[in-house]
DNA sequence: TGAACTTTGGCAACAGTGTTGCTTAAGTAT
DNA sequence: ATACTTAAGCAACACTGTTGCCAAAGTTCA
């Protein structure tokens, strides 16, 4: 049993390194149009030269890398460019919501977020789980059809709260038979594959953190009900129980109307309330206190809004935020939070679907704790 | 330039190891009354007992670790215990308030928190930064007597806000000269070891970690003002400028009363104003919906208190805000939050501030967690 | 009492990591 | 042409944790 931190060894600094590269090939933009030379990649990950030439050999029997043609000289022989091989390795991301299911195939290859087939079809959460789940495994295996052998893993967002440790469902719908439900497990061994199950609020900030990589990054929901993603030092922060991010739910009214959490002025609760009345503005200017909160709370650096709420009138959103913002974080030395939108629209949680699993596979982990993983690996 | 997650090599992770043994050492209790045997650091960390052998024969030649007799037999040859050597690795912990100094030095052998020899002057904040520094250097120098070349470092720990990145201060008191004034790397230099600047919170929070191993914790203090420390996913969370933790600047009265950081009821505000009121029950109840806040965003597993307000009255703090949080954040699944004091009481920050120091020394740093699969096929 | 078993932990050989020193390749500058 | 500069690979290397083996030091049981 390992508890606490954990102890490391040769194969484990090999991967960490091989992901350290692949995760700034994958994310980061060349100073060389078309690829990167060994010389720039070891200047921003801190190897050697020397050591990034015997990584991206590996890579490049595995097929994952290749070349990509010479850069221009500064001053003596031109660099060697090295880029990802479109088609090598691919991961499908589900996002299954109360009453659509989008499944999409991302290529390692491309940066996150990047303009996939997606596949969005009906669907009934509170329905049967054999039923749903068969639907589920049908349209992730037409999506993998072709590339099976190079699918890394199935990234499964779903909304809230759920336990991302155990990878079970909790009180996702009235169904009773949902609650506890293994999903995780029980999709692993059907589909022959990892898979990992997030909050949809968490692969929907990933994929914002594919788009700009920023250190410490919220991402607020505003939909049926109010939530948020955060990822904090760069990593996807998830709480104790995978229960972090339950934004809607501070109070902001001390004397306000009783939510149904038991607390009186849940600025969800007021937020839901204002849209009621059409007030979109006021719903915006709420968001913003909410977010202004947050900001003071953990220092962050950007704001990204989505949800069906939000993206009926996203500029609104957008501008009275930044402006609640900036007119109550004024602070000469702190720079203006950047308050944008999230990336891709509806498809944003599907995208990071697909990075809950070529995140790991980039960044950093442990062996086998990606996922679950199918039995006889 | 090294951007974003940095490679590592064999220095590092031999640098890891040996850090991941101490700091299970030094945190953690020994199965075997009186000290560590190789399998049981084996079986916690991972690494393979041959590897743990090695790694504490390192850390014997260094003078770190010494045998400590052996244990019981568990049906063979009884294990041979490992203990840290106190007197070997020391750090000093120094508490800058604004009427107070400590300061005091913490032994490596000994687990944060320990009692020792810790020494409170009376001192001004708001003098010439000069005067104040010399009273700082000559204070560490006593405490560091006869010990000076076992000091791995110092850790300073002031009122916010500051930065920690560079080490400077921030409008900490109204003397101008305060403002942007490079603390750590003056001190740094005149007293010839490395130091670490943070924030008192900070300090506070780490001081609490050592105590009790907890994932993700909170420290609440309520003093002159109410602020926050974070330790999440098991380090310090400062934020994007090492801003993190204004915890008593949340609105939660969107009507209250305009507060001097431009928003209208702040919960420091409220807070202080029902301490004016000499309303202590009213006080700890409004922590209480903060500290609420906080857990429902962040999905934290335990909440500390301190700070004046708290230790004059503490019984009745830890009562109330544990009874708010209960209430409204029941959840079957979901365990009660402890809501303790903090530890050692006002001398917390200064053991937190030689955390600073030991808690990297120990807990170093291969970035991220190490050893994912590559993908391949 | 003694033989068999169990567990610990060191030694030696090993596999595999990134590093270093040097050589070769392929440009630019003079 | 020639000299210089930068890139990238090869080979030897230093050092990591791992593996196989064995001695030491207990317990268990006939």
């Amino acid at each position: 049993m390992t508890i606490g931190i954990a102890g490391a060894n040769l194969p484990a600094l090999r991967s960490h390194n091989d992901a350290v590269v692949l995760d700034l090939m994958r994310t980061s933009s060349a100073i060389d149009e078309g690829g990167f030379s060994r010389v720039e990649i070891a200047a921003r990950t801190g190897l050697t030269p020397q050591a990034v030439s015997k990584i991206l050999g590996r890579l490049r029997e595995e097929g994952v890398v290749e070349e990509a043609g010479r850069g221009a000289s500064t001053g003596g022989k031109p660099r060697t460019l090295m880029r990802l091989v479109r088609g090598a390795r691919y991961a499908v991301g589900v996002h299954i919501d109360r009453d659509e299911l989008t499944v999409l195939l991302a290529d390692l290859a491309d940066p996150p977020g990047m303009p996939t087939v997606a596949r969005t079809v009906a669907f009934n959460l509170g329905a049967h789980p054999e039923a749903a789940l068969a639907r589920v495994i049908e349209e992730a295996r037409a999506t993998m059809l072709g590339v099976e052998g190079l699918v890394l893993g199935v990234g499964v967002a779903c909304p809230g709260p759920l336990d991302h440790k155990a990878g079970v469902l909790h009180r996702v719908t009235h169904h009773a038979e949902w609650d506890g439900f293994p999903l995780r497990d029980v999709l692993a061994q059907r589909l022959g594959l990892p898979v990992v199950l997030d909050k949809d609020t968490n692969a929907a900030v990933l994929a914002v953190l594919g788009d700009v990589r920023s250190a410490n990054c919220a991402y607020l929901h505003l939909g049926t009900g109010l939530g948020a993603g955060l990822v904090l030092d760069g990593t996807l922060y998830r709480g104790s129980r995978s229960g972090a991010g339950e934004f809607g739910h501070q109070v902001v009214q001390l004397d306000g109307p009783v939510c149904a959490c038991g607390s009186r002025g849940c600025l969800e609760a007021l937020c839901l309330a204002a849209l009621g009345a059409r007030d979109v503005v006021g719903a915006a200017h709420l968001l913003g206190i909410g977010a202004a909160n947050l900001l003071r709370l953990l220092d962050i650096d950007r704001v990204v809004l989505g949800g069906r709420a939000v993206l009926a009138e996203p500029e609104r959103y957008v501008r009275e935020v930044g402006a609640v913002l900036s007119e109550r974080l004024q602070d000469p030395a702190r720079d203006t939070v950047p308050v944008t939108l999230v990336p891709g629209g509806a498809r944003a949680v599907a995208d990071g679907a697909a990075e809950l699993v070529l995140a790991p596979a980039t960044r950093t982990s442990l062996p086998g704790r990606v996922g679950s993983s199918p039995p006889t690996a």
